[in-house]
DNA sequence: CGGTTCATTGAGCCACATCAAGAAGTGTGG
DNA sequence: CCACACTTCTTGATGTGGCTCAATGAACCG
């Protein structure tokens, strides 16, 4: 493709593997080569609004963004966190369910929306996928739903860092690195709360708490090292074997 | 088919148009017609167990299940409310992630998993259908994360019972029957609390609340009329427009 | 160097949990 | 048909985890 010189070769993509079009041959990744389009986003900017229609099938293909709703008298609620892979839009829908925002950059790769439905229809290794992926969304709503329905703060922060930590080491193939981690939380403490159905406030204080606890330690407030993720694992509520039996 | 007397016709099904076969045309329903097989579950028995393998990949055809999770101090969570239509279990993984109990008697309609399977890859009508019930249980549980994670007692409680209603309401076609509304509640009020995320007490309190609130009459603890449906929308949250804008 | 945004910390309060007791409904056996 | 046990639901009294309100600190930036 000599079209756009921004726009990489689905063969190139960092996401080929992880993405709705993980399954797809040659082939097939040269009719998504002709219908794609990118788009950057501006940390803090708002891809989507809740209600309103959404004219592309997207994909994460590098950055950050939130998936939430705002009641009318201004609570908020994060009900998913994209990252790199993960799709915005919904197959079949016009309109958008909830606000999408760009946490941190965004680049998306995007799709007409009847175009995508129609590579849907006739590309069974894009619906394959697609499925697999939703299967996998819907577990992770689940399991969240568990933290937000039962989950004492200091769970709560502990099983999103918890969470936070296996998807980065899932992305990047090392299943279990041992007991140390680092991360760079995307999230502000405003965006980490609605995430935790929690305010500022006392998601703050939970952090100071696992640092006195010396479960984690922040050189910087975004910026968080854990000693030993066994431990910070069942402090979010987890039985001592539930992934890390082999220690 | 001679063979089971217990099992009725595909083409005779109550949830013929509303399950994962809901798209398959009359040849395609002969093959499923081969491979399923029903079983019935009393009031109360578990049907799956979370972490434990699940041969089956199953449609409920009568009755009301819960999905849930327990942690291991007793805390539980319920994840979903299965009715009739609704499937149980997950294409690609032997597992189960969830408890599933059966609330009411529930009849289901099985495969085996590895057909199930085979024949979800070979016929787009079963993939799409479940594609897009997979999508729908995505954005309810979504949904429900705003409920579990930023709203209060009573708005939980008018929340599940508008969603009762218009789950009931969907399913009989008649989209609004306007204002008023009888519910027979499928749950417990402990297995009700699971689901809100409240304790026993604070749900009988709210329920007592929105009785003396005129929001809901309880001939029976289990039996619900709902005089004003939209009022009881506005206390679950919900802006005056949402959904009877037609007023 | 003031203004702005983001994070932390403190003080007090309130919604929901916990603990405890009754009330109402349901089934069983005499 | 009633007595008794058992389960389910309701109600009351008290405690507490997280929210609210308020102030301070730290980093960034024009």
């Amino acid at each position: 493709m000599t079209g756009d010189r921004s726009i990489p070769a689905c063969l190139a993509c960092p996401i080929r593997h992880n993405a709705v079009c993980a399954q797809c041959d040659a082939t097939e990744l040269a009719v998504l080569e002709r219908a794609k389009s990118y788009r950057t986003y501006p940390a803090g900017a708002q891809i989507a609004f809740a209600g309103e229609p959404l004219r592309h099938f997207a994909t994460i293909v590098s950055g950050c963004a939130t998936l939430s709703r705002t009641l009318e008298d201004g609570r908020r609620q994060t009900v998913g966190l994209l990252l790199a892979s993960d799709y915005i839009g919904r197959p079949g829908r016009a309109v958008s369910a909830y606000d999408v925002q760009a946490v941190s950059e965004v680049t998306l790769c995007r799709f007409e929306r009847a175009t995508f439905e129609r590579l849907v229809r006739q590309t069974p290794h894009i619906a394959g996928r697609l499925l697999s992926m939703t299967l996998d969304e819907l577990d992770a709503a689940r399991d969240w739903a568990v933290v937000l329905g039962r989950m004492t703060a200091r769970e709560r922060v502990a099983s999103f860092l918890t969470s936070l930590v296996r998807r980065e080491s899932a992305r990047q193939g090392r299943s279990g690195t041992g007991a140390e981690a680092e991360l760079v939380l995307p999230l502000t403490r405003e965006a980490l709360a609605d995430h935790l159905g929690l305010t500022i406030e006392t998601t703050s204080r939970q952090m100071t708490a696992l640092r006195r606890d010396g479960l984690i330690q922040t050189p910087s407030p975004r910026q968080i090292r854990i000693p030993d993720t066994g431990r910070l694992a069942r402090a979010a509520g987890e039985e001592p074997d539930a992934s890390a039996a082999a220690l």
